[in-house]
DNA sequence: CGGTCTCTTTGCTGCCTAGCAACTTGCACG
DNA sequence: CGTGCAAGTTGCTAGGCAGCAAAGAGACCG
């Protein structure tokens, strides 16, 4: 393991108005790990033994159905905490972390997460605030699966992962790491074939390029409004 | 005003473990209110100014669409603690709350929360399994909207009213406030519709018994069975 | 550079369920 | 005790989208 250095996380936001030697000795507890694209970080179920910070890299957060189906839950993108059962007085992650590209996180013991609450005010509560809009966004994603169809439903997924993610283009705003037409089917309740047929009559109308695990966003005020229902469907 | 005794919270979970005079100062930071059915208790979007705990009744949390339709997320019950934007760092609240019958709240000023949290640590960690409690429950709502069909999702939300309220008759659990068909429907993104001809069906075949914004689970084990997609459909 | 595997596209069919409309039931209120 | 309204029921139709199947297109590997 290499040496951690202070200088690792100190850009935080969640972390900011945490003295330096403060964050030495956070850094000296954690543990760094490089997880290869495809690997799980954590797994739903498994008992909670550590939180993490990833430094680098993308993670999908997968939850699995009893009979075998799967949903993409959310993206997770460099500089977010994940896996805060601990926070949340919950024994086991409720959900799988599988590494989208080859990935840096920083472990910590579970344990340790009450200790740096307590001491570090303002990690508790950039914690929460995180929650917080993960909450809001779960509740979301729920109102949307209740209320729209699929094409509204993929534009508003597609739109906030590039919001998330995206890195300008020459096309516009790419989605920064593979993203398959099954992996966007399971972020949205429908199937492969569905967002197939979708990003293609889109990209006929000029909104979007894409191909192999990729997506760019090319007119995202157009999308929006299709995302909003408020003109012609494909 | 009524006089607010300790006695009205001192046998919740939340606080457990808090000294009988601590009790006494926190019953006299909150005001209690009566919430006549169908009025609001606070509005989506509204500064957040208080945080409330639900002691008599029900209540409904509801998410609006811009284009007007209505999503329920979740219902309240006596107990619980409702309206907790502060603890997640937010600003507003993120949905409608409605008393489904006649309440009871205490009603605290928002800034005290972070205050209690320091001051009774174990009320913060019961805010925050709570918080866990419904991320988690968002979730596997999501989940089910993206997995299961209408008979399935209704079924599913039909037994967790059941468990957290049903009270015991000579038929079966009846859901303890008045519930409609719209309401269902609202919970689990279908039509009012699609809701009473599967309860007519279910009753037919004796799994429930339902009339005018009532229903009795009258065989949960099987009506389990046929929430998760093991037996034949009606 | 060819083979193979995964990802993607596209046509066709069928079913679930939304949407509409008309009718019935039951509760509340004067 | 009748009247009115909200809640619930039910038949019919249409459309959105899943499911299946087969072919096309990249990417990776030896």
């Amino acid at each position: 393991m290499s040496r951690l250095d202070r200088s690792l996380i100190s850009g935080l936001p969640l972390f900011q108005g945490i003295a330096p030697a403060d964050l030495d000795v956070i850094m000296q507890q954690a543990r760094s790990l490089r997880i290869p694209k495809g690997d799980a970080i954590f797994e739903q179920e498994e008992e909670a033994h550590s939180f993490f910070l990833l430094l680098d890299g993308y993670a999908r957060v997968v939850k699995h159905t009893p009979d075998g189906q799967q949903v993409i839950v959310r993206y997770i993108s460099a500089g977010e905490l994940m896996g805060i059962a601990q926070a949340l007085g919950r024994k086991t992650y409720p959900a799988n972390a599988i590494a989208v590209v080859d990935c840096v996180v920083l472990a910590w013991p579970g344990q340790l997460w009450s200790e740096f609450a307590a001491r570090f005010p303002s990690f508790g509560a950039g914690t929460y605030n995180t929650v917080g809009a993960r909450l809001n966004d779960a509740q979301t994603r729920f109102v949307e699966m209740s209320t729209e169809q699929v094409e509204q439903r993929v534009a508003n997924t597609v739109l906030r992962l590039a919001n998330q993610t995206g890195k300008k283009t020459e096309d516009g705003l790419l989605i920064d790491f593979p993203i398959s037409r099954q992996d966007i089917a399971e972020m949205t309740g429908t199937t492969l074939h569905t967002v197939s047929r979708l990003l293609t009559a889109w990209e006929e109308r000029g909104l979007v390029k894409s191909g192999r695990q990729r997506v760019t966003v090319v007119e995202p005020h157009r999308l929006m409004l299709l995302a909003e229902g408020r003109v012609e469907k494909s």
